[in-house]
Order: structure tokens, then sequence, then C-alpha cells
DNA sequence: AGCACGCCGACT
DNA sequence: GTCGGCGTGCTC
């Protein structure tokens, strides 16, 4: 009897592929190992084992597998099927959710490496002089990599020359499987047992007389014995004792001390502090947490809707407790890395080492570690704190999921495929474990407050701040006015220089708050008129102070300033808009002896640099805090008592139909950062337009108001939530194809569809990397099945392909597009 | 996605 | 003349 195995690759193929296995392997594979199998002419890929059968294929002759990687499944049944759910709503491949979604140290990846040939003798006068190089080459080395040959003969291409001396019988070739994920391994020693015995060990001392630093090893082992029973670590021994690693190598070699490795956790927290696991919850957040649990006896995802500063976190905690009496794992998933840092600690207080965090900061060793703990369901892991990826693992026993600041778009995913949002992936999930989950934000989203009133969520919330500390006092500063009199200074209105004078005099903090990075996003030419351009992409390159360059944000071109302008040749270059890097120096300027911090992309890149700069500013090295986006999202400090934006209009006037919603939730957010503690934060908002309906809104903190105002807009021109978005984005080189093509892909869903069709049309940056863009918008009403429409889509695309001329051009979905 | 194959311009 | 550029097709 034949047997067959069918896996997924990790690779943008909708198809499966199908390997011929033994009974014995048919035996042993179980769906969600791993499998390495030959692939193409010689690469070895990592496939994931999907379906064991015994139909042979017709149309071809299967390939053997390479070997079984794994003795036990690494991914679970319920997570291939939230994997094929993923695929199947964002219209992308299983394989590229798989390559997402698995830590990259389980794929491992085959080299080819070329080895001598021993058995044939070689006529060095046949060789070419290239030929003749790989071949001296391999007289001393064992293998080479092709890059190493790559670097011998100094070309680039090499696989002609390989093939020639593989045919002329010079050297053979080799596929070696890397893999990447090593256990972290500590060195420790003992003394030999021999010398657990007195009397031999009396004559060791004595023979050591003469070696004076291995007989101070050997004496501080004894010492350290004595202190402790626990394993010596080498590196420890070598501290105390003083002698270096070779004398220990040369006690090791003559068999005095042995030498024993322990595997050990990348992944360690410190233990719990004891006291103080139970919290009291004010009345409000008892109402919410009741609320919420009696949404979860109808099954419902809850959004609770608690305003800033309400303690949101605490009734998180104390649905995580429970869920963990019931002896089941948690997630908490969080929209940006940033906030790991301060939550992490919060959660440890309660839980201590119970707490895994996972995101894409971690190294990929430490995010094996992890999924491992999560797959086998240990004490480590009974809670995950993630970003978005952390839906991807291997929960066995999952009760509850948080999705904490529901509303940031943050959580969708935008480029590389699986485009998925990580809250609708994780009521998905939490629904395929039975398990409970609650979605929270001050600020909900529009989609998710719609799920809420047309009760397909339940609802709860809380609309009194902790300790029943005074929402901030929102106050809008007029800066036409003051641009008109002349009244500003640099980007400072009057009355914000005077506001953070006076929060400096009372010692307390400040976040400055501008919706841009970058020092200036161009540099202008005053006698032409001409703006440095990406020649890769169809945008003005930006002027970043720090490293006097210009920078492309999208392709990361970049270039020295220049003295002079590039077209005129006049030197009369200035700077046009601003940014955080410009805000910092201006404040620098107006109170020099004030410390200023900044937090942005430029400042954050990094392991520990959002931890660096969160807890200096904790610390209060810092009075001032100027930052993007990232300073609003649901950070924590006590002292800071003034919040200042600097030009809200920039959001606002953004040309998209979630503008104003963003920038409610932005600056409701980001004011929520003042006055955490007794005294009432205070928050000044400069604008250019000091009437607009949304600032009114978030200064009256009217959230109804905005909504109801949104969702009318909404209903009025069909947007989100009330018809679904998919927006497929076409990319070519060649600009004229791209126009053709996308009017052909507009034109067929047209015809088919009988839906709102929008474009095709040029993206506000119509070219990135050298390719061409163009949007194509499709409208898909409530009613209308989503499942039958991208079936439609899919269809078309088939069509498309079809036709020649169009090869080479790329599509690209984006479905539930933000 | 990779990767090989195949066909064209610009250099030793 | 070769080298290496990119377009095209295939992978069990």
């Amino acid at each position: 009897m034949e047997y067959f195995l069918e896996v997924v690759l990790p690779i943008p193929l909708e198809k499966l592929f199908t390997y011929k296995i033994s009974q014995a392997e048919a035996d042993f594979i179980q769906e969600g190992m791993r499998v390495a199998v030959p692939f193409g002419k010689s690469k070895i890929y990592t496939a994931l084992a999907y379906r064991v059968h015994q139909n042979a294929p017709e149309a071809y002759e299967p390939k053997e597998i390479y070997q079984i990687l794994d003795e036990y499944p690494v991914v679970t049944q319920i997570q291939l099927k939230h994997w094929e759910w993923v695929a199947k709503y964002y219209m992308c491949t299983l394989g590229e959710v798989i390559r997402s979604a698995l830590p990259s140290a389980f794929m491992l990846e085959s080299e080819t490496l070329i080895l001598p040939n021993k058995k044939s003798d070689v006529d060095e006068r046949e060789l070419t002089d290239d030929e003749f190089l790989v071949f001296e080459a391999l007289q001393h080395q064992t293998a080479l990599k092709i890059s190493e040959v790559s670097d011998i003969v100094d070309k680039k291409n090499v696989m002609k020359l390989i093939n020639t001396l593989v045919h002329k019988g010079v050297i053979l070739q080799k596929e070696e499987l890397y893999e990447q994920y090593k256990p972290k391994l500590v060195r420790y020693v003992k003394l030999s047992e021999q010398y657990e015995d007195e009397k031999q060990l009396a004559e060791l001392l004595n023979e050591l007389t003469r070696a004076p630093k291995q007989s101070q090893v050997v004496l501080s082992l004894f010492q350290l014995k004595a202190k402790s029973t626990k394993p010596i670590p080498i590196s420890e021994l070598e501290k105390e004792s003083g002698g270096s690693r070779a004398v220990i190598k040369a006690l090791i070699d003559k068999n005095i001390l042995e030498e024993y490795h322990i595997r050990k956790d990348r992944v360690q927290f410190e233990e719990r502090s004891e006291e103080s696991k139970h919290i009291a919850l004010n009345e409000y957040q008892e109402k919410a947490l009741e609320d919420i649990n009696n949404g979860f006896d109808e099954e419902k995802p809850m959004l609770l809707h608690g305003v800033t500063s309400s303690g949101k976190t605490e009734v998180y905690v104390k649905l995580i407790q429970k869920c963990l009496e019931n002896g089941q794992q948690a997630l908490y998933l969080l929209p940006e890395i940033a906030l790991t840092s301060q939550l992490i600690n919060r959660l440890r207080h309660y839980f201590g080492h119970q707490v895994s965090v996972y995101h894409s900061k971690y190294s990929i060793h430490e995010r094996v570690e992890v999924w491992n703990n999560v797959l086998k369901n240990t004490e480590k892991a009974q809670i995950v704190l993630g970003a978005r990826s952390s839906l991807f693992l291997p929960f066995t026993n999952l009760g509850l999921v948080v999705v904490d600041e529901e509303h940031e778009s943050s959580f969708k995913q935008f480029d590389p495929a699986p485009r998925y949002h990580a809250r609708d992936a994780a009521v998905v999930l939490a629904a395929l474990h039975k398990a409970k989950i609650v979605l929270g934000s001050a600020t909900p989203s529009i989609e998710s407050m719609y799920n809420a009133r047309t009760k397909k969520y339940g609802y709860a919330s809380i609309v009194h701040r902790f300790g029943d500390v005074l929402m901030p006092d929102i106050n809008l500063v007029d800066i036409k006015e003051a641009t008109r009199k002349r009244r500003m200074k640099g980007h400072f209105s009057e009355i914000l220089i005077k506001a953070i004078t006076e929060a400096l005099e009372e010692g307390e903090q400040i976040i400055l708050f501008q919706n841009r990075r970058g020092f200036a996003p161009v540099v202008e030419c005053t006698t032409c008129g001409h703006v440095a351009q990406c020649p890769n992409c169809d945008v003005s390159l930006t002027y970043h102070q720090h490293r006097n360059q210009l920078r492309c944000h999208y392709c990361g071109y970049h270039m020295a300033l220049q003295q002079a302008c590039l077209a005129c040749g006049s030197p009369t270059l200035d700077n046009k808009g601003f940014g955080t890097e410009q805000i910092q120096q201006e404040l620098g300027q107006l109170f020099p002896n004030v410390s200023v911090g900044r937090m942005d992309l430029d400042t954050t890149r990094g392991k520990y640099a959002y931890e660096k700069i969160i807890s200096s500013f904790e610390n209060q090295e810092m009075d001032i805090l100027v930052g993007t986006q990232m300073v609003t999202k649901g950070l924590d400090f006590r002292n800071v008592s003034l919040v200042g934006i600097m030009n809200a209009d920039s959001m606002l006037n953004f040309p998209d139909f979630r503008a104003h919603e963003r920038s409610f939730q932005m600056l409701t957010q980001v004011a929520g950062r003042a006055g955490r503690t007794q005294k009432r934060g205070k928050v000044l908002i400069q604008t250019y337009n000091p009437y607009h309906q949304i600032l009114q809104q978030v200064t009256t903190n009217n959230y109804d108001g905005m909504f109801k105002e949104q969702f009318y807009e909404r209903e009025q021109f069909k947007y989100p939530p009330l018809v679904r978005l998919i927006k497929i984005t076409l990319k070519d080189k060649d600009f004229n194809k791209l126009n053709e093509a996308s009017e052909w892909i507009s034109g067929s869903l047209r015809n088919v569809l009988g839906v709102q069709i929008l474009g095709p049309e040029y993206p506000p940056v119509a070219r990135i990397r050298r390719d061409y863009l163009k949007n194509v918008m499709i409208k898909i009403p409530r009613e209308q099945s989503l499942a039958q429409t991208k079936n439609s889509i899919k269809r078309i695309e088939k069509s498309f392909n079809a036709i020649s001329k169009y090869k080479s051009v790329r599509l690209v979905y984006n479905v539930d597009h933000i």
C-alpha cells in the first residue's frame, strides 16, 4: 500500500503539495508536524503536514519527503482551522499565514554545499582558471557554500561554473539543513566523581601544589559548593576563583573537573510579590465586571467602553484571575509593543512568572520558547501578553482573550499578507476555543460600537475615572488668529508657552504631541520651488537633522543634504512644515534649562529603546516629552499635568473617511495622559479651525455625539460598518500597462459583481520602489454574501492572469482596508 | 516566494 | 565574445 502526505509550504501558492511517504512515516506523521521536503530543482523547504492519504496523484510522480522534523505536532488543529479562516477571509494563501504565524526559527532552509569529489582523478590541465580556483580551495576546506564560491572567483552567478565542475567530476553537491533554533546552554562544572573520596582529594591537592592557579580553582569550587547545593556555572567559578578560562579548561582536560550543560530558558521573570494579589474594584468597575460576566453567559464578545484612566486594566486582571482559576490560558492583545513594558510590570505584579510576552522585537529564539511553553501549557505561559502575532500561538486551552485599545488601527496588518485585523481574528479565535473575549477602549471604533448597538457584541461601560479624578480640562487655541497677529513663537502660541512655564514651575511634566516625524517634511528651494524627490517613489524626500540627510519614508532611500538647489543651483534652501525634531529644537531655545525627550519612529529602534525613553520620563529625568502617535497609546505617567497638541488640523484634514473618527480617538487618548492623579490635568489643542465639530466633541468628551455624526456620514456615503471594503492594489513598473490593467480589472468587477466599485485611482503616493500603483475599491453591502463576492473576485483574477500582456502586474488584496 | 532558464545590452 | 540584466514559467 502506498501512502501520501499533503503539505502546506510557506509560499504564496493556493495549492497543497503531495509527497510520497512510507507506511512507518504515515503511522508516525500527524497533522501539524513539520516535515522537510525537497522543492523545485534543489532546495529543501520546511512544510507543515496537512493530511495523510492513499490516493496516488495522477498527473505527476510525487517526490519523497526528506525528513520529519517533529516528534509531536507544533501546530494544533484549532490553529489550522483559525489560519484557514484568516487565509480565506483576508484573501491570501494558507502558506502566507503560516509564514507569518510560525516563528521563523521553525522554518529551516537548506543551503547547497560543494564537496570535493575524492573518488575521481582530476586532470588539472583540463580546468579553466575559475574552475581551478574552486578545485584548489577544496583541497584545503571540506566544504564550500555557494556564496563562498562566489567570493573565490569574484562572480555573482556561479551556478554554471558549479554545474560544469560537477560534470567534470571535480566536485559533489549536497543540501545541508540548518536548524536555526538552538536552546541556550549554560556551562556548569563539578568535581569528578573519583574525588568524592577524601583520600583521592588530598592526593589531588598535593599534586596541584605546583599549579597554584589550578589549586585555587579547586578550592573555590569547594567554597561555592559549601554555600549552596545549586549547580555551579563556569562563569561563576571563573569570577570566584580569579582563574582564567584556560586554567579551568586545563582542569577539565585532566579529568579533574567535569563540564556539563543545562538547558536554560531565555524567558525568565522574577517571582510574583506575594502581597497585593487581591485588588479592590470601585463600584463602577464592579458594575462593568458584572455586566461583562453577564454578557459572557450569553456567549457574546464584550465591548468595554471605559473613559481614559477609568481602571480598565483592573477589570481585565479580575477576568484573567477567574480564567486561571478555571485552569485556562489567557491572551492579552495590545496594539503596540511600546505598551507592553508598562503593562508587563502590572501583570507580573499580580501573576508573576505566569506571564509570557510575545512580539516582533523578541529574538527568534525567545519566540520559539514562548511558542513551546504555550503548546505544552506550562506554568509560564498561562497568560500571554503580546502584539497581534500572538494570536497565532498554539493555545490548547484558551479561556479568555482581552483586546486592549481595540480601536487602534495598528491591529490591522498592512504589509506582508495576511493583511488581517487582530481584533476581528481574535473574535474568531475565541469562538473556535469557545473562549470569552473582551474588547476594551476609551474610544471604541465605530465598527465595534455598531456591533454593540446591534447586539452582536455585549456592552459595558465605565464613565468615571478611577479615584474620581476629574476628566482633563481641554481647551482649543486658535492659532489662525495668533499667526495673523504674529503672536506665534515658532510653532508655539503664547498660551501654550505660558502653560508650559507654569507646569515647569510646579515641577510637573509635559507631553507635546506632534503628528509627524522627521525634522521637516520637505526642503524647498525658495528661488525655483524645487523639492528633492525620491528616485524610486513618488514622494518628496524629508530632512532628518541628526544625520543631516534627506530620506524617503517608503523605500529608505537617502542622500546627504545638498548645499545648493539641485535644479537651479541657488543656495536658497528652506524647511517647510515641521516635525518632532524641530519642536524639540524650538523647545531648547524657548526653555534652555529644561530637558526635552523625543519619542518617534527614529528614537525607538532597537529592543529596549521604548523602555529607555518611557522609564526615563517616568523617573522624571525629562521634563517634556515630544512625540508622535506613540505617546497617545495608553501610556500611564503619574506626573503629567499638561498635554499640548501642536497642530490638530493635519489629521482632521487627512483625505480618508476615518480621519474624523481617528482624530477624535487620538486627541481623546492623548488628552487622557494628563492629570492621572488628583490634580485636574490640562490639555491645549492648537488649531487653525477651533469650530470644527470633532474638536468640539473632543473638548466636551462627547463620544456619543461623535458616533452619531460619523455613523450618519458613513450611512450617507456608504462606508463601513455599513458596507465591507475590499481594496485591490495593482502594481507594475510600466505606467501604461498598469493603467490598462486596472481598467480591465475594474471593468470586469463592475460587470460581474453589481456592487459599487470605486476607481481605479492613484493612491496619494503613486509610485513606491519603482512600482506604479493604482487602487480599486469594492464596496460590498452588508446583506450581500462576502464569501461569494470573494469567489467572484478570485475568478476575475484567474481570467486576468490568463492575459499574457498583464503577466507582470501584481494584485494585492486588502479586506476590511483601514 | 524562490529559482532556473532564456534572451538581450555593455564591458573585458 | 562573455557577464549579468530582467522577463517568464514552474514548483508535488
